[in-house]
DNA sequence: CGACACATGTAACACGTTACATGATTTG
DNA sequence: CAAATCATGTAACGTGTTACATGTGTCG
């Protein structure tokens, strides 16, 4: 293909939900070049510049549709790391810093469903656009159903030590 | 604190699920010193090298603590565009990605499970290490759901239009 | 004609990450 | 003493991402 329809492909499948800069689309193409996995070949009737995929790109790619997406090379979850750091970090608000992300969540997971039920009456129905949103929407239930855990956790916790003062204040503690 | 601490402190409360690169402490503090968020607060007694929060950079950090994490600010999914892809590329055998990978997880799930256990029984408990595998958990549970979804929609769909022969063996299929 | 969409590129930046160099201190 | 651990740094790379420049064709 060419850059251009990569970019609109892509796009298409993934229904905007992780819009591509054309650009990207570009340099990244050279970059695969120079890596060997693709090679420019020549234009199109309607002057495209082609890229193919090279044998070694083919094989790649069929590694990349066999191998299961492995747990090490996911990128760090920021979010399981805030909630470690909030609940070993004296000081912080963890109830908050819970309630806060649990109520951007839900109404994240009720824009999903309403999303969602408007591809289902669609029709023929975008396969992939209902995947997509069906992973988007488990992922939020999953979200919140633990930082839910994570919150009856800190009560059952608190009650075993005595509660901090908030620390939602924390301008001018002063010396006293 | 100084550099090899904050990689110390970090790896104890994400419990070595995320290992840092003790060189990466010390890159980000810099860069930290840059955008004035840090600075270099001399020594210790034990000739460590101290930095300390900026008015700027201690408001970040409550900017961040406050904030939810947002949707766009999130990598993109890998799994959830493979997938989408996969249903929409043809010539992919797309039961046999989504059986490979709910193996992978599968066995991830067990792993975290049998960790979790020996995480419970500990005392005192390691709070932040019990969080994050419960995260883990969690998000591979969701996987899983979603994988399975995914796997009886396909065959929902397989129905209406004759499967494809395997695209299994991709090489030389020539001319005929 | 002017505006707009299509199309191709490129220079530049930030960030995560690693490999390596180097010294000080501790310990078997 | 040698090995291991603690500690600080730095040069370099790859990738994701953006902003910008530029040209072509179409259409109101």
């Amino acid at each position: 293909m060419y850059g251009n329809r990569l970019r609109a492909e892509f796009e298409g499948r993934t229904a905007a939900t992780w819009p591509l800069n054309v650009g990207q689309v570009y340099t990244t193409l050279e970059r695969l070049v120079r890596d060997g996995l693709v090679v420019a070949a020549g234009a199109d009737e309607d002057g495209h510049e082609l890229y193919q995929l090279t044998e070694g790109g083919r094989l790649a790619l069929t590694q990349w549709w066999t191998t299961p997406l492995s747990r090490e090379s996911r990128p760090r979850d920021e979010l399981t790391i805030k909630l470690a750091l909030a609940v070993t970090v004296p000081g912080v608000d963890v109830r908050s810093v819970v309630q806060t992300q649990r109520a951007d969540t839900m109404r994240a997971l009720q824009d999903y469903t309403r999303l969602k039920s408007a591809a289902d009456e669609r029709t023929p129905p975008d396969i992939a656009w209902v995947l997509v949103l069906e992973s988007m929407i488990f992922q939020a239930e999953s979200e919140i159903r633990w930082l839910d855990h994570c919150e009856s956790r800190l009560v059952r916790r608190a009650k075993s030590s005595p509660p901090l003062p908030t620390s939602s204040e924390p301008a001018k503690r002063g010396r006293r």
